[in-house]
RNA sequence: GUGGCUAUAGCACAAUGGUUCGUGCACCGGUCUGUGGCACCGGCAAUGAGGGUUCGAUUCCCUCUAGCCACC
């Protein structure tokens, strides 16, 4: 269990490793498509596997709400109940505390949130999150945290960072209790976009001693300058034989520039979600500088009699089989088989990137 | 052939005797960042033709044309 860097760029912060997990290792950096509920929406693990992902995100909040912790348990842990053997990556509910803000109010204690379910009322403290993720037998385990809005005032970015950490410590020794060397625990840097803020999160964080370590609060609507500037403030400070974790991000150029700032990590609803709404991701050119890559859009009339792939150079699925115009058609008309088409594709698409991430850092050029 | 019904955007339908005639789909453009959403935001685009009534007609009347239904 752990993580072991392997290579290390000459030209950047950037490195290749190799994160050890109880299902199974990954090469870093890696990008973890999302599956929310226990599913890449669209796909099956076999999909998932196929498109080269070794690490998957689900979500302790989500999950806990549907279809909770009993069906879970008796289903044998969330790995067989998806059936994905490989890692699973956690996230704590942190997130919801921002994306479900009108349902939520946080105190000391933890979150309470109004369920979208059934309207009743459930408070997820720091130490629930632990239990929560430790049961469903997560292979990477996030602390509680609060992910605050950008943009938010000095004053309160700082009460928010002591919260998060207060939580943080609370997480971490429950988690102890369970004596788990199976799973790791990380903590989530925030402080907004202030840059004395930043490094007291971390340093605080790096108090407790965690397995890794995620920046947290990005992706949040701020300019990609500021999200880049922030990963600047904090990755030096953090210990060089740890992962580190940029959480929500991004898109592909997003992805690359974080590497070379030495973030080891990555998840995005990107190309599940853009999939969904017919947008796909194409190679321009195989070097990951200026514009390597485009999007398309599907369900233009110009693909209307477009029987190429999606992306010639692609190797998956649906590139393998299935035409512009036949997914185009699939889109148009409201077929389940678009969705997982496109899913497949920008999946795969993600995960050669982070192909090519890797292979840039060991050759040289990254 | 006779009678009836209909004619509004590319398509399917709304509405109205009085400044800019709506909606959905399609089409065009955009958004999506630790996923409540196969979602959201913009845009293009129309009163079948001719005549009449009226201050004013897409609306009421007549004719033509086309389509649908019924009857012979």
């Amino acid at each position: 269990m752990g993580f072991r860097v392997q290579y290390r760029s000459r030209r950047s912060a950037a490195r290749a490793g190799i994160l050890r997990t109880a299902h199974g290792t990954a090469h870093t950096p890696f990008f973890m498509p999302i599956a929310t509920r226990g599913a890449v929406k669209g796909l099956t693990a076999d999909d998932v596997r196929a498109s080269g992902s070794r690490v998957v995100l689900a979500n302790t909040y989500h999950l806990w709400q549907r279809p909770g912790l009993g069906t879970l348990k008796r289903a044998g842990g969330l790995h067989r109940f998806m059936a994905w053997d490989g890692p699973i990556l956690t996230d704590s509910g942190g997130y919801q505390v921002f994306s479900l803000s009108a349902r939520r109010k946080i105190t000391e204690r933890g979150v309470e949130f109004r369920s979208e379910i059934d309207g009743k009322k459930h408070l997820l403290t720091p130490e629930k999150a632990i239990e929560i993720q430790h049961a469903l037998g997560s292979d990477i385990i996030m602390s509680l945290d609060e992910c605050p809005p950008y943009p938010s005032t000095r004053v309160y970015a700082a009460h928010s960072l002591a919260l998060t950490t207060r939580w943080a410590q609370r997480g971490f020794d429950r988690m102890k209790k369970f004596r788990s060397k199976k799973q790791l625990l990380f903590g989530i840097v925030q402080g907004s976009s202030y840059r004395e803020l930043r490094r007291e999160s971390t340093r605080q964080l790096l108090n407790i001693g965690f397995d890794g370590y995620a920046i947290g609060g990005l992706a949040v609507g701020e300019p990609a300058e500021k999200m880049y500037q922030a990963i600047g403030w904090v990755e030096p400070l953090l210990p060089k034989d740890k992962p580190c974790y940029l959480m929500g991000v991004g898109k592909p150029e997003q992805i690359v520039e974080a590497v070379r700032r030495g973030v080891d990590m990555f998840d995005c609803v990107i190309p599940t979600r853009n999939a969904r709404h017919g947008t796909l991701y194409v190679w321009k050119r195989r070097a990951l500088t200026g514009a390597f890559y485009g999007e398309l859009r599907i369900k233009q009339a110009a693909y209307a009699h477009d029987v190429r792939p999606i992306d010639p150079r692609c190797d998956c699925g649906a590139c393998r089989q299935y035409s512009r115009a036949y997914i185009r058609h699939l889109m148009n008309t409201g077929d389940p088989l678009a969705l997982r088409l496109a899913t497949v594709h920008n999946v795969r698409f993600f995960a050669t990137l982070m192909e090519a991430v890797r292979r840039s850092i060991r050759t040289g050029t990254l």
